[in-house]
DNA sequence: GGCTGGCACTCGGACGGACAGAGTGCCAGG
DNA sequence: CCTGGCACTCTGTCCGTCCGAGTGCCAGCC
């Protein structure tokens, strides 16, 4: 086990490195830092640490950089999370009040993470998958083709096409559209199965075809949708990667654009609490230089989607873990209202 | 004016730079492209090519690099759009026939023209207001709260809240429903006001103030929605941009970002036909060592949106040009088809 | 036993001069 | 009007030197 001062001088490393982006030597921590002892002593320290595999030096004589190790430890036992100053929360606040819809509300949230953590932010779109229906609607647009549409109590719509095999009249539409909504509103997706199931049998004969494929559209659409879709932004924070660019940046942007890579991204994250990877923990091998941290967000006690940022491993994580926990609280805050 | 050669010189390098991305000297054009002429001669055509100001010189003895004039020249009398190949087409087709609904058309859109330029891509969701209204549809929520939804025959689909200032009964909600779509179906946005203008005279006192309520809603919704939307892909192709990274790229991206400028950057082009913005030419500072090449597509013989390509001004115009082309024709089939 | 000061060593980055190569402009001659 | 030749300029690179930061180790001190 690590002595309590080793810690420290760890977590001194940890904080310079992220200020200066500069390797750290022994004598500018004991003048930053007043830990009470001589250059010398932490150089034993080091030496410890980087035994461990907390710290490592780019070359001999050089100073020393925190290892993804070290950085977990660092996030792990050193750190906490920094909580928002008042201003910045009512700044917070006041940006998302704004939004005038969903698309809005997430925009502005992707906009208001990358900027407060000066990084690249990803908001997933509320998931329909725990979320339940509003409302289904039935539009007749020609006698054997019907449009569906789903309205979900987090304000999405989409809307599908159906090829009936039967002509299907107004009133028999009108019919289904009562019975359907009577079923299925206001209930968790995971349950619409379930409750649609013996609804063809209360139709006429001619009629239960058409029925059938409706509802399988339906179904359809609640499964399909769970490819969900995201947006990012600050992707221009990039450009404060490194001064190696091409080659860390590259890949990252190809991750980004990667929608699938993201999901996964997101989706790997612990359901509750922050989750933050760092490093080479991340599966995807672009993002082995990025650290994520993510977490989930949602209307009421329950998440519905993730958000988060990705950035340097050499990020400021008490800051970020600040700022990203607070706007998840926040946009969960706005969805409840609307 | 200028002699045919030096034209000819122009666009060897012109042709050479994009290729090598290096200044190009007298000695290495006289090589690459038989002019029939000695490189002491091109050099003269050169100085001539300077004073005119199509070309500089990045330093003395260094080789020359085409200017934003010079590759204005070179695009309007220099150089054609190179055609796609058969195959190349077949793959175009191929790809974006696999699309399943409108997102999906845009989403695969931007990948392959990111692909086949090797550039940021830029696509634009085909606009509403040269659409015209496939449907209005009403549901009732609540006795005094009703949802619009407003769907396009480019298959877009927009939802509305509206809070009524009187209750408002089912059976006046289907009448509603019914008159408005008799008046407004198949019709162009840009109509839509003329037509509605009178539908309230038709219903009972009590309800017209709701009826007037849903229909400025429509109409403001028609309007909004101007505010287009716009989906981007492709920017890992900035890596290659050049070498002088952050301080080139930065603004790029930023300039990405900010969909206002976007949409401004493809609404100056202009409205039929290709246009080519480049270097200076485009109005967004950030974007002044970058060229635009955009082109209106839309189903029918009529543009409802633009889509186009951003890289730098050392570009391959004409297959730039052909790619942009290409893709914005079968997309403009892809939408007529759905 | 742990901390400290001192010392020799290593290594990377900055500085500067020399050099080669590419390209130019100009001029005289065909 | 084109061409070959020539002198000139500038950049990029290579190389050797130097300096500073940082390390590891050791002997001494508390």
């Amino acid at each position: 086990m690590l002595s309590e001062r080793r810690l420290q001088v760890l977590r001194a490393i940890v904080q310079d490195y992220v200020g200066t982006e500069e390797p750290v030597g022994s004598k500018a921590l004991t003048e930053r830092h007043n830990l009470g002892v001589s250059p010398a002593t932490v150089r034993n320290d080091m030496a410890a640490l980087e035994d461990e595999g907390f710290i490592a030096q780019p070359h001999t004589s050089a100073g020393r950089i925190p290892t993804d190790k070290g950085y977990r430890l660092f996030v792990d036992k050193l750190a906490g999370v920094k909580p928002m100053s008042a201003p910045e929360k009512r700044a917070i606040q006041n940006f998302l009040d704004g939004a005038v819809d969903l698309d809005d509300v997430v925009a502005r949230t992707v906009r208001l993470l990358a900027q407060l953590t000066r990084q690249v932010a990803v908001v997933q779109y509320p998931s329909l998958t725990r979320s339940t229906v509003r409302h289904v609607e039935l539009l007749s647009l020609a006698p054997a083709r019907v449009m569906l549409v789903l309205i979900t109590d987090t304000g999405r719509v989409e809307q599908r096409m159906v090829d009936c095999p039967a002509p299907f009249g107004e009133a028999s539409l009108a019919d289904l559209r009562a019975r359907l909504n009577s079923k299925v509103a206001g209930r968790r997706f995971a349950d619409v199965p379930r409750l649609v199931e013996d609804l063809p049998e209360g139709f006429d004969v001619e009629d239960r075809g058409t029925v059938s494929t409706v509802l399988s559209t339906l179904l359809e659409t609640l499964v399909e949708e769970n490819e969900e879709r995201l947006m990012i932004g600050g992707t221009a924070n990039l450009t404060r990667f490194g001064h190696d660019f091409p080659l860390t940046i590259r890949p990252v942007l190809e991750a980004l654009e990667e929608q699938v890579v993201l999901l996964k991204l997101l989706g790997e994250a612990g359901d509750s609490g922050m989750t933050v990877r760092i490093g080479h923990e991340n599966a995807y091998e672009g993002l082995n230089s990025t650290s994520v941290v993510s977490v989930g967000y949602g209307s009421g006690g329950e998440a519905v989607a993730k958000l988060g940022v990705v950035g340097p491993t050499r990020m400021d994580y008490p800051g970020t873990m600040g700022a990203v926990r607070a706007v998840a609280r926040y946009v969960g805050q706005i969805l409840a209202e609307s």
